[in-house]
DNA sequence: ATATTTATACGAAACTCTTCGTAATTTCGT
DNA sequence: ACGAAATTACGAAGAGTTTCGTATAAATAT
């Protein structure tokens, strides 16, 4: 039956990689209480998930004495590259445009980036 | 085990409702047609789908004698926007302005289309 | 009107994601 | 050093997604 494999992580791994971003590289019992504040999970699953993100290669390892500390392979920026990506194929029909329009009415944007947008489209206006 | 529920469609689903968006109201033939071209589907499995899908209240049938006619029972901008949010919250840590740059950076966007941008930008710092 | 083609309904298998229990191992407090 | 507590490894099951085969019904062509 030969399904196409996902190229972008899951819900749960997503989860995983939220801390990992935010909290820099982290024990199973580090990232399992983050993530147990948004959504209860049992120790084992977490720990599980970091095991099988590890040997897809999702994660580095590195086996420090007793305590294991895990951070990301792959950097924030170019997985959340992936996904907009994959998006804008799947739900946008390849317009990078409409997703702007939706992500900026979808939320307030500080006026930093407010201004580091503009900085951009009139970088691409060349 | 309760898992959550999605609050968005999924692969399959998007694909269906991406060739109901673009062609409108259409037969399971049509739309497995559309999809075949991507990635052979057979005519089953896509009837299958849009019949769940149908359960679920993601598409509405009309029952016309012979051949039923599915449609999208959200819009499309409404379901674009829902996986946006989501998106917003489990991908970029809820920065909109991130999630724009990516978009920004990762397709050519038509002269149109920055214009509305700006204008849309305008709206906001007010 | 009968055979062929096209459509729908249903059920189950294959595969993936998510969850956790249990056992084995290691550390830490006393 | 010994028992309690924390960590890791492993396996399996529940839940959801995706796939298709087979049966049945409806339409079309000749």
């Amino acid at each position: 039956m030969a399904r196409e494999k996902k190229q972008y992580p899951t819900e749960k791994e997503l989860a995983i990689l939220k801390v990992l971003w935010a909290s820099g590289p982290a024990t199973v019992r580090q990232v399992n209480d983050e993530i147990a504040k948004e959504q209860k999970t049992g120790y084992t699953t977490t720990l599980k998930f970091m095991q099988i993100m590890t040997e897809k290669g999702l994660l580095i390892r590195d086996d420090a004495p007793f305590k294991h500390i895990y951070k990301p392979a792959i950097s924030e920026e170019k997985t959340q590259k992936q996904i907009v990506v994959n998006m804008l194929d799947k739900v946008f029909a390849g317009s990078a445009g409409k997703l702007v329009m939706q992500a900026l009415s979808a939320k307030q944007v500080s006026p930093e980036e407010l201004k580091k947008i503009r900085q951009l489209l009139d970088k691409m206006e060349e």
